[in-house]
DNA sequence: TTAGGTGCAAATTCTTTGCACCCTG
DNA sequence: CAGGGTGCAAAGAATTTGCACCTAA
């Protein structure tokens, strides 16, 4: 719980306010859910949500979780650590660089930036342990993505779209 | 393919003195993975590189090249996108900050950085698409795997330590 | 020769889906 | 009351492991 009071208040209305524009329902489930990754300050996995939320509602299920987590992230009330729906990638450059990666079907780019190679990190990192190597994440969708979402004016609700990989 | 010949020929040949080094064999099969992602500018995933591989190596097994990603990860040679080994994460915190994450336990913490939010992105980046996020990501040890790590003075080679994630 | 490495097949782990019932709007 | 949402069970992916054979050193 590392999020203040006043904070997560904020973020329950605006999680209420959304499902109430996006016209889907606001469900017990929903609410306690959404509220299990707010008020913490940690990036839990659904699997930690679902444990989390198994103590308030005993008779959460794990599939709901998943379900719901894709629901909240569509509609912007929480985003993922790294690329969504995506499997382990490996990467040979070990020289500085930084990636720019398309949400939507996983294009990843190289880039490089001296400015962004020069920033230092604040001392608050310093004492979360030892650095050793930082690097840009910059994160939207690529020339194609984008067209393609334009066009279809996002029908899809659960963004079905999404792929599983797979580079143009 | 986007790396230069030269810098091919570099990594290749860093790859064969790191395994001397570490005293592992070099087998046709781990020269061949390394090969795949060292010539490609791509950041391929596991099932990629065995596609990859199994072109010029018919007999290779998944398997095989999941062991051997790890390796060549663990020896430095190459590095993930993201946390490695680690389940998708949530982030209800929707304003801009960046993340420090340990890469043996996967603890994640958020800092922030006024220096960081003002830098601009290098205009080769918008040719590639539309950034809708830009996050700065600190990887490394936290204090506690830090002090793990320097009493066990890596023993395992095999990292078999990486838990798959649960924070402290 | 010989221990580390590989392929195969089976086991795990993580995530998604189909379906019938339930509850919000 | 109607349709979206949930729980359950079962399917599907992705990744790992045990074991016997093979091969680089």
């Amino acid at each position: 719980m590392k999020a203040k009071d006043g904070e997560i208040k904020a973020r329950l209305e605006r999680f209420e306010r959304t499902c109430r524009e996006a016209g889907i329902k606001l469900t017990h489930q929903r609410m306690e859910i959404f509220r299990e990754i707010a008020e913490s300050g940690e990036h839990p996995d659904a699997e930690t949500v679902f444990h989390g939320v198994r103590e308030r509602v005993p008779a959460i299920s794990l599939d709901t979780v998943y379900r719901t987590l894709w629901v909240l992230s569509d509609l912007g009330l929480i985003t993922t650590l790294g690329a969504p729906r995506e499997r382990t990638r490996f990467d040979a450059n070990l020289a500085r660089h930084h990636h720019f990666v398309c949400t939507a079907c996983g294009l990843t780019r190289d880039f490089h930036s001296d400015v962004f190679d020069d920033v230092r990190l604040p001392d608050s990192v310093k004492a979360l342990g030892r650095v050793e190597r930082t690097y840009v994440e910059a994160r939207g969708l690529c020339n194609a993505c984008y067209a393609a979402t334009t066009k279809e004016k996002r029908k899809n609700g659960t963004k079905k779209t999404a792929p599983r990989g797979k580079e143009k």
